[in-house]
DNA sequence: TCGGTTAATGAGTAATTGCCCAAGACCGAG
DNA sequence: CTCGGTCTTGGGCAATTACTCATTAACCGA
C-alpha cells in the first residue's frame, strides 16, 4: 500500500469518525469500537476531521444586533452588501467569524448556474475564507487574481489565495504571474503590456464580484512584515498619510490613493468597478478600522463583511 | 418585554452562545462569563442552539466506499442521482445521515436562481430533512405537496411536510387540502376535479425535482401506525403482494402498483415524470429495502439518497 | 542490515461537558 | 393574597473529551 493511499485512508477514517461523532452523535468510545481502534485514536481522528476542515460548522440565525448593524452600515455607506458577524470579546483573532461569513458569500456566488467571473485579492482573512469552501464543481466559472503571486524572494507569495481556491474547487483560475511590486513604474507598465497579463487584467476588470482583504500600514503592516516593502518605504507611506492598502494599493484616511511611492510600482490589477459589479471588503479589527472607514467613504468598495465591534466603531 | 421578545432574545442568545462555542472555539465557561450567565445556562444555550437547528454541521469529504457504492448504484439502476452516506452500525435510526444529505440536495436545488418547482412527499425522513434546511429566501420557487394533508381524524397530517418547508424557507407553497385517502374511488376522482386541486395537481406534474420517502407495509407500516389504513386493509395489501408505498401508492416487490384496494382511493398526485424530471427517493434501513429495490427496478424513481448498508444490500 | 529520525500508539490525567436534582421565580386560578 | 403547577436556575457529580508523555513501530538513507 503506497504512502498516499495510507494518507487517503486516514482522511477517510477521519471523515467516518467525524461523521459518527458530529452527525450520528456517537461518543468517541463508541466510534473507537465501531472502527476497531483505541479510544485515543478515535479522538485523534475526530480532531483531525475538524482541523482538516472536513467538518464545517455553520450557524444560521439572524442575531438581532448584527442584523441592525448591517442595515445601518448599508444605509450609511450606500453599500450593496453588508454583513456583520458576532464578535468574540477577548479574542485577538482578526479572521474568526468574518472568514466563515466570507466563505458563505463566495459559495453563494459560486453556486450560480450562470457562468460568472470572481476576482480575488490576498491576505490572511481571505485565505481562511477559502479554506472553508466546500469542494464543488465550478468549472463554468472563472476566478481571477488581482495581485501578482511572486514574492520578493522569487517564491510563490504565501497569502496569494488563487492557488488555494483552485485547490478547493474545480474552476478555471487565472493567477497573475507577476511580482507584487515591480521595480519601477516603467517595468510595471511593461509587464502589463504582455499579452497574457493584459488579458488577465481585462478579465479582472469585468469580474461580476470581487472579494478583497485590507492591510493596515502600522508598524506591523502585512506588506512590510511579509517583506514586500522595506522599512523606509513603509515610513514614507505613513508620512504621506497612508493608513491601509488593498491588493497593494495604498490610500490615506479619506480613501485617496497615495500619489507616487509604491503605488507607482504595484503590479496589481485596478479594483473592479463599483458601478457595474460588487466589490466586497472582508476584514475586522481595530488596526484595520481607519482603512475600512476610508474604503467605505470613498467607495473603494461597495460591500463589507465585518464583525460587530468593527461595525459599531464604523458607525460611531 | 413581551413574551415573544423574550423568546427571540433567548434564541438570539443561543445563537450567540453557539457561535462562540462552535465558531470561535470558546469553552462554555468562557461563554458564560462573556454573556454574563452561569456556566450551566451557557451550556443550555449551546445545546439549545444545536437542538433548535441553529447550528448545522456538514461533513464534506468523499468517503471512498460511499462514493464507489453511489457510482455502482447509478450504473446498475441507471439513476440520475445517487448519494450514499456512511452507516452507523448499531444505530436504529432510520433517518440519521440521509436526512442531512437530502437537506443538502434540496438546498442545492433551492439555491437556483432560475425559478423551479419542487414537489415533496411525506414521512419522517423528509420531515427531518426539512428541519435541517437553513432559512433562505426562495420566493421565486414553488413547493408543492404530492399528498393530502388531512389525517383520518380531520387534523393536519403530522408528517405532511409542506407546512414545515413553508416555515423554514420563504416560498410559495402549495398544500393539497385533501384527505390522504378518499372514501371511494368516485370521491377521489370528484375531489381531483375541483379547480384548485386540479391546478395543484398539474403543478405537481410539472415539478423540476421531487423528493419522496417510502413506507414499508410490514406490521408497523407507517400508513397503519399513523391510522391512515385499517389493520384489515394492511393485511389485504400484504396479501396482494404489497411491500411498500410512496405517497400512499402501494406496490409489490417488482414495483408494480397494486390494483384496486387502497390505490383506488389514494388522493395523492401521481409521481412526476422520471423522463422529464428528477424524482429522488430518500430512505434507508432493512425494512425499506424491498421497497427501495422495487422502486429502483421499475424506475418509480430515478434518484436515491441512502446509506452504506442499504446500498450494499441493494447491490448484493 | 543498521542506526537515526520521525510518526503512531496507548496510558494516565486534567479539563470540559452533560445530566440530575433541589431551590426559587413566575403565572394563572381561585 | 395564596395555592398549585410549571418553568428556570445553579450546584454538584458522573461521563466524556483533550492533552501530555513515554514507548513502540515504521521509515529512510547509508
Amino acid at each position: 500500500m503506497s504512502r498516499s493511499e495510507i494518507g487517503a485512508n486516514r482522511l477517510d477514517d477521519a471523515a467516518r469518525a467525524g461523521w459518527l461523532y458530529y452527525i450520528a452523535g456517537n461518543t468517541q468510545e463508541e466510534i473507537a469500537s465501531k472502527l476497531g481502534v483505541s479510544r485515543q485514536s478515535a479522538q485523534r481522528l475526530v480532531s483531525l476531521a475538524m482541523s482538516e476542515g472536513l467538518v464545517k460548522v455553520r450557524l444560521d440565525h439572524p442575531i438581532a444586533n448584527c442584523l441592525s448593524l448591517a442595515e445601518e452600515l448599508r444605509k450609511r455607506f450606500s453599500l450593496d452588501l453588508a454583513e456583520v458577524v458576532p464578535s468574540d470579546p477577548g479574542s485577538t483573532s482578526t479572521t474568526i467569524g468574518v472568514s466563515q461569513a466570507a466563505s458563505a458569500e463566495i459559495e453563494k456566488w459560486l453556486r450560480s448556474v450562470e457562468p460568472i467571473t470572481v476576482a480575488i485579492g490576498t491576505g490572511r482573512t481571505l485565505k481562511a475564507a477559502i479554506e472553508q469552501l466546500p469542494r464543488m464543481d465550478c468549472s463554468h466559472h472563472r476566478v481571477v487574481s488581482l495581485t501578482g503571486n511572486i514574492a520578493p524572494d522569487g517564491s510563490a507569495a504565501y497569502y496569494n489565495v488563487i492557488f488555494n481556491i483552485a485547490d478547493a474547487i474545480k474552476t478555471r483560475s487565472f493567477p497573475m504571474p507577476l511580482p507584487v511590486f515591480a521595480s519601477s513604474r516603467k517595468e510595471r507598465d511593461l509587464l502589463h503590456e504582455q499579452p497574457m497579463i493584459k488579458s488577465t487584467l481585462s478579465l479582472a476588470a469585468e469580474a461580476n464580484v470581487t472579494f478583497i482583504g485590507l492591510g493596515d500600514l502600522g508598524p506591523e503592516a502585512p506588506l512590510y512584515v511579509d517583506g514586500f516593502i522595506s522599512e523606509s518605504e513603509l515610513k514614507a507611506l505613513q508620512k504621506a498619510g497612508g493608513v491601509a492598502e488593498i491588493v497593494g494599493w495604498t490610500f490615506d484616511e479619506t480613501g485617496k490613493f497615495i500619489e507616487g511611492l509604491t503605488n507607482d510600482r504595484v503590479a496589481s490589477a485596478p479594483i473592479p468597478s463599483r458601478e457595474k459589479s460588487l466589490v466586497v471588503l472582508v476584514g475586522m479589527g481595530g488596526k484595520k478600522l481607519p482603512g475600512i472607514r476610508a474604503a467605505l467613504r470613498r467607495r473603494i468598495v461597495n460591500g463589507l463583511i465585518t464583525d460587530e465591534l468593527t461595525a459599531e466603531a464604523l458607525l460611531a
